[in-house]
RNA sequence: GGAGGGGUACCAAAGUGGCCAACUGGGGCGGACUGUAAAUCCGUUGCGAAAGCUUCGUAGGUUCGAAUCCUACCCCCUCCA
C-alpha cells in the first residue's frame, strides 16, 4: 500500500514537472497537485480548455506554444476540449479595436472549425481533443440567466483586467457589453466542467473569471494555467495576424524558415525554450554558446528556423526550405522554383508587368519601386521608371529581396 | 437632460479659406551595410504615363476656390445632473 501511495506521489512530481516548464503561472498549483491526486486515483483525466476566437481561423506560432502545452498534457492522459467561440465571437474580444465583427454565418462558423481541426492537428493529439462550440450553451440562456452572471461581478472588479483599465484611464470607449465577454468565457468552463483553463498571460483575467463562476455554480473551481505571449517578427508587439507578424503553422516551409530567420536575436532564446521541442539543458547549451560568442547567432537562428519548420512541415521540406534559404539569400544565387508568367512577345513597359504579374499592387508602387532601386531584370538593376522590355523566355523579374517571376513567351 | 472638447492618410499628430495629396514622428516598403538580426544612413509611403482625378466622420450648402466657413446628421471623450 505506502509504494502505492509513493508511486501516485512520484506520478504528480512527474506530471508538476512537464506542466511547470515553460508556463507562467499556475493558479493556484496546490489545487493543481489536488485535481492530479484525484485524476490518479480515481482514473478519470482532468479536462483542459482552450477558447479559440472563431473569426480568424489561422493559427500560427504564438498559438502553437499553448498548443505545445496542451499536448504534453494530453501525454500525460489528460483530455482537451477546445471551445470555438461561435458565440462570443459575435461580441469582440475587448482587445482593442472597436469594430463591430460582422456575424459569422453557420457556414462559415464550420468552415472554420474544421480548419482549425486540421491546424491544430499539428500539434495536438486528435483521439484525446473534443471540440465544442458555445452558442450550444450560450444561445438558450436567458435573459434572466444572463443576469444571474453578471450580478456577480462588481464594476470595480471588472475595471481589474489590464485591457479595461487601460482604456478607462486613457478615457477609451468601453461598451458594457464587452463586460460579457469575460462572463460568458468563464460560463464556458461551468458548461463543460473544466478543470484547467490555458492561455496566454492576457487571458488572466478571463481565466479566472471561470474560477469564480464554477465557484458560484457550485462547482470545483478551475486551474488557471498561463503561457507566455510570444512576440512577433517585429519583436515588440505580441504575435498576431492582425499585426502581420506571424508565422503561421500552414505556411510554406520557405516561409516559416524564411521568417524564423527575420525574427531578431534577443528573441531566440525564447523560440528556443517555447517552440523548438528542444530540452531544457539543450536550449541551456545554445543560450551560453551566444552569450560567450562560441555561436555564430545566425547559426543558431538557423537552427531553430530548421526546427520550426520541420515541426510544422516536415523534415523533408525543412531540408528544402533551408538549402534555398541558403541559395538565395547567403549564395544570392537565384531560388529553385521561381514562378512562371505568360506573355506575348510585345514590347511592354516595366511597370505594367509588374503588376500584371501582381508583383506590385499598383503602377505607382511598382514605379517607386524602380526608382528606388529594388527592381531587376536578368540580374541587372533599373532605375527608369519608364523602362520598356522585349520578353525573352526564362527572362528573370526580381523585386525587393524574395519576389521573383520568370517569363515565358505565350 | 445640461455644459464643454473632439473626429485628418496604416497609427499618432500638425494644419483653421488658396503656397495642402496635406508638416512631423512611428510603422510599412525599397536601397546601402549585413547574418532576410540589431543599429545606422538614404529614398519612398492615395490613384494616374501625364494632364489630372479622388481623399481630411457623413450628407448638403456658401465661395472663383474648403480639411479649413455655414446647416443637418452620426460617432467619441470630459464634467455636471
Amino acid at each position: 500500500m505506502d509504494h502505492v501511495v509513493a508511486d501516485v506521489e512520484r506520478e504528480i512530481a512527474r506530471q508538476l514537472e512537464v506542466i511547470k516548464r515553460g508556463a507562467i503561472e499556475i493558479i493556484p498549483e496546490e489545487e493543481l497537485v489536488a485535481k492530479i491526486r484525484k485524476s490518479l486515483q480515481t482514473g478519470e483525466p482532468l479536462r483542459v480548455k482552450l477558447g479559440l476566437d472563431p473569426s480568424a481561423p489561422d493559427i500560427h506560432v504564438g498559438h502553437a506554444v499553448v498548443l505545445g502545452k496542451l499536448r504534453q498534457l494530453q501525454d500525460l492522459g489528460h483530455i482537451v476540449q477546445l471551445v470555438i467561440g461561435d458565440f462570443t465571437g459575435r461580441i469582440g474580444d475587448p482587445t482593442g479595436k472597436s469594430e463591430t465583427r460582422k456575424q459569422l454565418t453557420e457556414e462559415q462558423v464550420k468552415e472554420n472549425a474544421k480548419s482549425y481541426e486540421r491546424q491544430v492537428g499539428k500539434v495536438l493529439d486528435q483521439a484525446r481533443t473534443e471540440i465544442h462550440f458555445n452558442s450550444t450553451w450560450l444561445a438558450p440562456l436567458l435573459f434572466s440567466d444572463v443576469v444571474r452572471l453578471a450580478s456577480t461581478l462588481t464594476v470595480a472588479r471588472m475595471l481589474e483586467r489590464d485591457e479595461f483599465q487601460k482604456r478607462f484611464t486613457q478615457g477609451a470607449p468601453i461598451s458594457i457589453h464587452e463586460f460579457f465577454y469575460p462572463l460568458m468565457q468563464g460560463y464556458d468552463s461551468v458548461a463543460l466542467k473544466t478543470d484547467i483553463e490555458i492561455g496566454g498571460t492576457d487571458q488572466t483575467f478571463n481565466l479566472l473569471m471561470g474560477r469564480t463562476l464554477q465557484k458560484e455554480y457550485g462547482l470545483e473551481p478551475q486551474i488557471a494555467l498561463t503561457m507566455p505571449i510570444i512576440e512577433g517578427l517585429d519583436g515588440v508587439q505580441k504575435m498576431s495576424k492582425s499585426l502581420g507578424n506571424y508565422i503561421g503553422v500552414e505556411e510554406p516551409a520557405k516561409e516559416i524558415y524564411g521568417k524564423s530567420m527575420s525574427i531578431p536575436d534577443e528573441l531566440m532564446v525564447k523560440y528556443f525554450d517555447l517552440l523548438s521541442g528542444l530540452t531544457m539543458d539543450e536550449v541551456r547549451h545554445i543560450e551560453t554558446a551566444l552569450q560567450a560568442g562560441e555561436m555564430h547567432p545566425r547559426d543558431a537562428k538557423m537552427r531553430l528556423a530548421y526546427l520550426l519548420t520541420s515541426r510544422f512541415q516536415g523534415s523533408q521540406e525543412a531540408d528544402v526550405a533551408q538549402a534555398e534559404f541558403v541559395r538565395v539569400f547567403q549564395k544570392r544565387a537565384l531560388p529553385e522554383d521561381i514562378p512562371v508568367f505568360a506573355v506575348g512577345q510585345i514590347e511592354l513597359s516595366l511597370v505594367a508587368l509588374m503588376v500584371a504579374a501582381s508583383l506590385t499592387p499598383s503602377n505607382s508602387e511598382a514605379r517607386r519601386l524602380i526608382m528606388g532601386g529594388g527592381v531587376r531584370v536578368n540580374g541587372v538593376q533599373i532605375s527608369d521608371s519608364a523602362h520598356m522590355l522585349l520578353p525573352e523566355e526564362g527572362m528573370v523579374v526580381q523585386v525587393g529581396k524574395r519576389k521573383f517571376i520568370r517569363l515565358t513567351i505565350a
